[in-house]
DNA sequence: TTAGGTGCAAAGGCTTTGCACCCAA
DNA sequence: TTGGGTGCAAAGCCTTTGCACCTAA
């Protein structure tokens, strides 16, 4: 079984892009399992320089190894489906914080709606935002 | 029956803001509008300030007036469905034809989830696709 | 009348670009 | 070796902020 970071290698491969060290330290970075902002990959990977960092992004999101997360607050970064399982997001106003959620119930009743439609279901983008519960109680004091 | 107008009136009285001119030519922008990007927006209302524009926008979209649409990398403003019924959508990848959803169910999971992670729930977006009944049959032709 | 809202201009922050140097193939 | 990739710094945008003036209630 290919591990994640040579599905990777050989994305960059099939596409004539170069395997540099930058772009692995980038790919490496969101591995893990929140999705994080541009502002946090930054950081992460110190070494790399923030202008790499949007330019491997960049490349990234053309290859379709990363997708952004429209979380109705700025934005975030994420593998895609191809590295990570699926799911959906449950994010927060206030603060920016985002939840992966992986909710059987949702899939099911997702792919019920489906066949009550007649229709064969294909994909679907679910995303909740809402207030969590640090910032409803930061909200309690103010 | 209330117009839109006077539902977005009735909004800020009940949050004890100011009806100003600036605000009613914005809201009057947005409506029965396909969603328009900041840029348009601030074009539209040619005789509001660009700095008038966020921040009403910005007190839109905490007053559930306004929404922003992530249409990839830029975003869209369009107004929330209390001026236009909430609903999801079911795409046939075929045909491109679309119907609307209103399922109980689908907003009761929703809520639900969203209580499990001890959110409080504000928003959501669904979107499914599939292929319709209809584009199902022919395919068995083909 | 007066607290909140607006216009203007300047500051701030995120993202992109130009260029010389570096490294993967 | 060499063309693509990177770091650095500066430029470009989009968005926010400070302040004095204006206006809705």
């Amino acid at each position: 079984m290919a591990s994640s970071q040579e599905i990777f290698k050989a994305l960059l491969k099939a596409n004539e892009q170069s395997i540099t060290k930058a772009r692995l330290h980038i790919f490496k970075a969101l591995l893990g399992q929140e999705p994080l902002a541009m502002h946090d990959l930054v950081e992460k990977v110190g070494q790399v320089d923030r202008a790499s960092v949007y330019r491997a992004i960049d490349l990234f999101e053309r290859l379709g190894i990363v997708q952004r997360l429209n979380t109705g607050w700025k934005y975030k970064l994420e593998l895609t489906d191809k590295f990570a399982e699926h799911h959906h997001h449950l994010t927060c106003t206030e603060c920016g914080h985002t939840i992966p959620m992986n909710e059987a119930e949702l899939e099911d009743l997702v792919t019920k709606l489906a066949a009550a439609h007649h229709f064969k279901p294909i994909a679907h983008q679910i995303e909740l935002q809402g207030i969590c519960a640090l910032c409803q109680a930061k909200e309690t004091f103010s």
